[in-house]
DNA sequence: CTGAAAGCGCTAACAG
DNA sequence: CTGTTAGCGCTTTCAG
C-alpha cells in the first residue's frame, strides 16, 4: 500500500525542450520519430522526455492537428449479445486502424439526441445504430458533424448503410412453419422498435401470405426475457393460442420457452417457437433461430467509416445487407432429419 | 438520396462574434448560460450560433478547461456476456455523471501497453481490468496518469479497487460437491489467467482439502465455449475422469456440456459440472454455477473514479469485494428439493 | 455587463 | 537539421 506520489503538474513540450536545450518544433519532431532530426538530438530529447515522464497532450496534438484520433458508436442499448457483439466487432476494427473508440448507449434517456450531439463533437467519424436518435437528427448529423455510417437501420440521405437481411429470411421461416403444418401463427414483439424487427415481421406476414395464412397483428413486447416471459404467460392464458410463435429475438423465445415450461407445457407440442440472433443459450434449448454476423457488422462499419475520414469525398455511397442464415432447431417442430444446430 | 452538402468549415466561436457583433468571450459566455450576459444580448448570439449552426469545439474547450470530461475502461477481451454487463453499468453510472466513455479492449495485443498509455491521454480517469497491463504499467499510470480504479483484479499501491468475491464461494462450492458425495473433483480453466480464476481455484482447493480431499492441478483452457469443449472431450477419453468438472466460467461449463451430451452421456450422472458467472444459457441448461453483480461492478468503478476525478485527495483507499451467490441447479449431482434456479 | 488578451500544448509552415 | 512563429478554438482573468 505504497503511496504513489504525483507530480504537481504533467511536464509539457516546453519543459522537456528547455531541459534537451533545444526549441518545441524539435521535441515535436523527435518524439514523433521524424528524420529531420539528428540522431544525437533525439537522444537529448529522448532522455529529457524519459527524465521529466513527458507524455504528449492529446488535446494540444488533436487540436493543433484537428483531428482527434477516434471514432465513437451509438446503441441504443447494451443489454444482451447481439450488442456486445457488434461492438466487438467495431472496436477490433476499429484498433486495427489505430482509432480509440467511444461508446453511447442512448437506452432511451430523453436527452439522446444531446448526447449523441456531443459525441459528434469528440470524434472524427461516427456509426449510428437502430432507433437511436430521429432521422432529423441524423440528417443534421451528416450535414453538420464528422462522417456518419449507419448500422442496422434504415439508410438515411447518401450515407452508408451497412444491415443484416431481415424480411428474405423471415419468409424462409415462414415457408418453413407453414410446412410444419402450422396455420396459427403469432408474432410476438414491437416491429416499431427496430427497424430489424420491422423487417422481420413484415417478411413472415409476407411468407405467411403467400401460402394462404393470415398473421394477426404483433403483440408488442420489449427485447428482453423478462418481457418475453410475461407476454407467453399472458398467452398461455388465452382460450384459443397460436401453434407457434415467432419472436423478435432469442431472448423473447427463451422467456417464451420458460413461461411454457413452467407452466408445464411442452416446445414444439403445445406451442412451437422461433427465435433470432443465436444467441448462446438458443443452441442450449434448442430454438429455432436465425443466425446474423453480429461482429462483421461493427467490424464493416468501422472501415467503411475509415474510409469516409481518410477520404471524405470521392467514396461511392454504399449499402450493403449481410446474408442471415436460418437455424433450424427442434423448437419449430419435429424434423425426420436433425438439421443444423451447433 | 438526396445529397446532404456539407459546409467547408465548421463554424467558429469567432464567427459567431462577429456575426453577432460582440466578442468572442461574450459568446463563449452566452453560450455556457453565464449570468454576465443580458437576455439581449445572449439572444443576439443565440441567432447567430443557430444562423451558423455552430457547436462549440470540444477539443478548444478542453484545452483551455484542461479536462476531457471523458472517462476510459479497460477491458481483457469483451467476448462473452460478462464483460458486456460490466460495461453496461460502467456506461450507465458514467452517463449519468455527464461523462462520456472511452473503451479500449487489449485482446492480448502485443501493444496493450502503449494503448492503455494512449487512452489515459484521452480521459480524466479509467477503470482498468482484470490482467490487460503488467503492474509495472498501472504503478506507472498511478503516477502520472489520471486517477484509476481497479476493477476484478489484485489492489495494486493504494489504488481503489472493487472485486467481486470468488474464494469464499468456491470453498462452499467445494462442500456442497463433497456433500454430493464426489471425491474425484477436477478444475478447468486457466488461474494464471484471471486473477478471478486464481481466486476461484484456490478457493476450491482450500475447500476441498478442508473435507480431505485432494484437487489435481487446473486443467488449463481458455475462457470460451470451444476450449471448454475441446477439453472435455480429451477428458472423456481418458482412462479415469473425474466424477465433477469444476469450470472457470460457465461459458467453459457451457463446452464440456456440449461435448459430454454429443459423447451420449448424461450430466449429471456421468460426469457433474459446474460454471461461473450464471449467464443467460446457465439457467437453460441447469447449471449450477455463481452469479457476481457484474453490472454493479462497473457502476460502482465509475462512481468511485468520479469521486477522485472531483475530489483528487483526500478521499480514502477504497477496496471492497461484491459477494456471489451460489447457484444451485441439477448440474452438479440430483437434489431432494430442487434449489434455486430461476 | 462586455471586451482585450493571455494562455492551454502541440503541429506545421517558413526561415535559416 | 533546427528554431521562430503562427495558429488550432475556447476559457478566463483583468480592465473598463
Amino acid at each position: 500500500m505504497k503511496a504513489l506520489s504525483k507530480p504537481k503538474r504533467a511536464a509539457t513540450i516546453y519543459d522537456v525542450a528547455r531541459l534537451a536545450g533545444v526549441s518545441i518544433a524539435t521535441v515535436s519532431r523527435a518524439m514523433r520519430g521524424s528524420d529531420l532530426v539528428t540522431a544525437e538530438t533525439r537522444e537529448k530529447v529522448r532522455a529529457a522526455a524519459e527524465e521529466l515522464s513527458f507524455t504528449p497532450s492529446r488535446l494540444g496534438r488533436s487540436l493543433a492537428e484537428g483531428r482527434h484520433a477516434a471514432n465513437g458508436i451509438v446503441f441504443p442499448h447494451l443489454v444482451g449479445p447481439y450488442y456486445a457483439e457488434v461492438l466487438l466487432g467495431y472496436e477490433e476494427a476499429a484498433a486495427e486502424l489505430g482509432r480509440s473508440v467511444l461508446i453511447l448507449a442512448t437506452q432511451g434517456r430523453t436527452d439522446a439526441t444531446a448526447q449523441v450531439l456531443e459525441l459528434a463533437g469528440r470524434v472524427d467519424g461516427m456509426v449510428v445504430m437502430g432507433r437511436t436518435v430521429p432521422d432529423e437528427v441524423v440528417v443534421e448529423l451528416a450535414r453538420h458533424g464528422p462522417p456518419l455510417v449507419l448500422l442496422a437501420r434504415e439508410p438515411v440521405g447518401d450515407l452508408d448503410t451497412i444491415r443484416s437481411e431481415n424480411a428474405a429470411t423471415a419468409r424462409e421461416l415462414a415457408a418453413h412453419l407453414v410446412e410444419h403444418g402450422y396455420r396459427r401463427v403469432a408474432f410476438l414483439g414491437d416491429p416499431d422498435a427496430h427497424p430489424d424487427v420491422a423487417d422481420r415481421f413484415a417478411g413472415l406476414a409476407a411468407g405467411l401470405e403467400a401460402a394462404g395464412v393470415r398473421l394477426p397483428p404483433a403483440i408488442r413486447c420489449a427485447f428482453d426475457v423478462d418481457a418475453g416471459q410475461a407476454a407467453a404467460e399472458a398467452l398461455l392464458r388465452a382460450r384459443r393460442r397460436p401453434e407457434v410463435l415467432v419472436c423478435a429475438n432469442d431472448e423473447v423465445a427463451l422467456g417464451v420457452h420458460l413461461a411454457v415450461t413452467e407452466a408445464g407445457l411442452r416446445i414444439p407440442a403445445d406451442l412451437a417457437i422461433t427465435g433470432w440472433d443465436d444467441v448462446m443459450a438458443a443452441r442450449f434449448v434448442g430454438l429455432t433461430t436465425a443466425r446474423q454476423p453480429m461482429r462483421e457488422l461493427g467490424a464493416i462499419a468501422a472501415r467503411w467509416l475509415h474510409d469516409r475520414m481518410v477520404k471524405p469525398t470521392g467514396v461511392p455511397v454504399r449499402r450493403q445487407v449481410l446474408p442471415t442464415q436460418l437455424v433450424v432447431r427442434g423448437s419449430c417442430g419435429t424434423h425426420e432429419v436433425k438439421a443444423g444446430g451447433s
